[in-house]
DNA sequence: TGAATAGTGTCTTTCAGACAATATTCT
DNA sequence: AGAATATTGTCTGAAAGACACTATTCA
């Protein structure tokens, strides 16, 4: 029995002892689907970034060590949960982040790969499935329902964009994370009316047709973002 | 460096190994207001039921093992997120339950006590701050904010209640967890026309006036709860 | 000029909130 | 009958969806 109704502060007797590992989602909208990036390991299956958490290490810490090495300092992880180890000794804990999906392309090697993403699972832009390695599934389902349930609370959808972008763009990450077509008026009236955002003044351009207004996150927003 | 990208499955040499503790923060709806159940420890301080995670256990197991002293099989437990440990080789995994209150109250202990719960923290009936035990007062942000999330998701919101209650009680749930009141013939549209509800045919007893149908859930509903 | 998309205006529908009117039970 | 609450109906206003119309750039 190791039931205790008071704060835990000393190890008993049977408790067991754990690897913490730290797995890390990373989004980004390729277009207009919403993918996920992917590494080969040395089994040949595809899994996530990871670090293993180490003694008197914060886990949001951990977290960040395990994307800076790509994403530099600047990255926004959301921890998604925790789930059961793919060894007996091991508990993962989860995260998600977003990224420009142009900040990335640069740097892609053969061992890193974006796959598209929906319910159905992952799958490779040729459409066949990814094989994932273990425990990975069980992510990646979560890792899309939390984006899905959180997308408007947070200012992460801003992270799937470039510091300025249109309309049309922030529009193409909502039908992405959310696997649907939305209504353009009703769109722009939201979120312009919502407070987020600013107008740059600037246009886009180089389109062969008529440029969009570029508008940026508004930081001191209001407020909650709609959905 | 621990920074890996496939799957990990062998520990590496830097990495430490924690012990995993599973704290589940059980609310409760009393006299219109949410409460939480806190146990005293050795120290003088309020915590919540927890259990320490064994080897080759599963994180939901460890969960339900930690309730089934007091709550029996049937609790729901919703996993709420990984927390820091108080400990330095500690890793905390947060959950919570919600329950009847006439289901736990007979068998409350001097070491067992309900506390109110919002924003501002927990206090007890004379308005007194409750002394927590650290890491305690996170987790109960935590699970306040995840309850008010995912009230609309889940049918958690009916494990405050009996099997068979009166729309009253309902909404008087519902504006215990959110801390506001709620129109109430908008709240009864909403609720009747979700398909979640299945009159009884009951009536209400003993109350001095004119007594409420009862409903109790449908199982087999389908889509969301309304907000 | 034509193609393609940006941005806007209007109508309709849906739904929450406010308020009031009626119904039912017990004392 | 009177108190107290349940239940329902109606009106109003806010916001979303559908649709069409105008505006602007480049080839």
């Amino acid at each position: 029995m190791t039931e205790r109704r008071d704060t835990p502060d000393s190890p008993t007797a049977t408790a067991g002892r754990f690897l913490v590992t730290v797995q890390i989602v990373v989004f980004a909208s390729r277009e207009g689907k919403l993918n996920t990036l992917l590494s080969r390991n040395a089994a040949g299956l595809w899994g996530v970034a990871s670090a293993q958490l180490e003694k008197s290490e914060q886990l949001d810490d951990a977290a960040a060590r395990a994307m800076r090495v790509r994403f530099g300092p600047s990255a926004l992880l959301r921890q998604i949960g925790a789930f059961n180890g793919v060894d007996r000794d091991q508990v993962r804990i989860g995260y998600m982040t977003a990224t420009s999906a142009q900040n990335v392309d640069c740097s892609l090697s053969e061992q890193d790969q974006f796959a598209s993403l929906d319910d159905r699972g992952a799958r490779w832009a040729n459409g066949s499935k990814v094989r994932l390695a273990p425990g990975v599934s069980e992510l990646l389902r979560r890792a899309l329902s939390e984006l899905r349930l959180h997308l408007d609370l947070t200012e992460f959808v801003f992270r799937f964009l470039p510091p300025e972008f249109s309309l049309r763009e922030l529009q193409h990450v909502h039908e992405a994370v959310r696997g649907q077509s939305l209504n353009k008026p009703a769109f722009r009236k939201r979120l312009l009316q919502s407070g987020w955002l600013e107008p740059t003044g600037e246009l886009e351009t180089g389109k062969g047709f008529r440029p969009a207004e570029l508008y940026r996150v508004r930081r001191n927003a209001h407020g909650r973002m709609p959905a």
